[in-house]
DNA sequence: GCTGTTTTAATACAACTGTATTATATTACA
DNA sequence: TGTAATATAATACAGTTGTATTAAAACAGC
């Protein structure tokens, strides 16, 4: 008898206005009648999916953590397949190296779209500092970036000279390096910036292969 | 006639009350009446020393990247009085090695002071991505640590085998490491972190000057 | 179509915000 | 000490916030 909605795909487009605004003017303006007027609904159906602003912000964050976490696994099942492809015909260690390139590339904001993503991501990230609630989804975030540097380095070296530093201190080293890009290029974000954000990523991991500097 | 007050010093300790919330609570907790209240004044005074709220929020950034800037400066001066006195006795090129990593790991969020620095820097620095009138002193910041990473690199580099990358490339590099062992270490600060981070920013640094890896 | 349930909209309300206004207290100089 | 200029405090006010309440609308099954 009664209407029937998906209820989660209407909680999922309601996130995602909370991350349109929290992109553009910051979380602090994602209040309840804002997300409302974002995603064409009233206040009141904005209650009726979420009973108040901190549980709909933390399934916000939640959502975030969810896609990030499915799209770097299909990156790097994407990768597998390309490296694959590449081993039989070229036996020397640099194809990889180029597949793994592209492959974290796509983690920096080089784009509007991953320019967008990475603002709302610095903006739940640095909420997660003072907001316990959310801590826990910025710190699985992380360890699912740090895992992926890991598995990028291991393919790496599978095929490299002896390695110079121990995998986990090259993920962490890689994953900072990720980050503080990030946060150089969305404080900046330059046509310049990017290439030699682009640069110093590719530069490390030739140097983590053992490759030739330059 | 007048009571008479410094003004500077008032201003100066209004804004470090925004400091301090903006560590604890996070900078949308920053309300004036809060601000009063943290430095033990009315919302008058703190109408009397700022017209407004966005200007004390401005005050208060601007004054951490002038603070900030004189202790690189102290830094920089510091590291080169000992290099002077290390470089007589010593001929080798580890000990100005080991003054530069100390330096660098100085701006680390490595102890509770630090971190608290650094929190109410992500806090204005995320702030600033959505509020253009903040964004210079964000960028200003950002000029002033990579000059610094490159001075660092530069006297580093003065004894050491031929370079493997620009400086300038260099000095991006360090610079985004300590962005982002910053950032995983507020997330994240145990004690465990803190020795790997600054495991991993000795060991770029080692990598950097073509000294053995371990 | 009718009905009962659910979704949506509209409104209300108390708490909090920045800021303006006003009055009081403080102090340097005559 | 008296007074003028300033600093501080107290209060007021309009706007915004989250959320509770209420009424209207929409729709699945009969």
């Amino acid at each position: 008898m009664p209407k029937i909605v998906d209820e989660q795909a209407r909680r999922e487009r309601i996130a995602e206005a909370v991350w349109a605004i929290a992109s553009r003017d910051g979380l602090h303006a994602a209040t309840v009648r804002a997300v409302a007027a974002e995603c064409g609904l009233s206040t009141g159906s904005i209650q009726h999916s979420f009973p108040t602003q901190a549980a709909l912000l933390q399934f916000a964050m939640e959502l975030i953590v969810s896609r990030a976490s499915e799209r770097i696994n299909s990156l790097a099942a994407l990768s597998a397949d390309k490296a694959d492809a590449s081993r039989p015909t070229t036996a020397d260690s640099t194809a990889p190296l180029a597949i793994i390139a592209d492959l974290l590339l796509q983690l920096l904001p080089l784009d509007q779209q991953r320019e967008a993503e990475a603002r709302v991501w610095a903006a739940f990230s640095t909420a997660a500092l003072t907001q316990p609630e959310l801590a826990p989804y910025a710190r699985h975030m992380d360890s699912l970036l740090e895992s992926f540097c890991l598995r990028c380095l291991q393919q790496l070296a599978s095929n490299s000279q002896p390695n110079r530093q121990e995998p986990i201190e090259q993920a962490i080293h890689l994953h900072a390096l990720l980050d503080g890009l990030t946060l150089q290029l969305l404080a900046n974000p330059s046509p310049n910036r990017r290439r030699q954000a682009a640069q110093t990523l590719e530069h490390f991991l030739r140097s983590q292969t053992g490759a030739p500097a330059r």
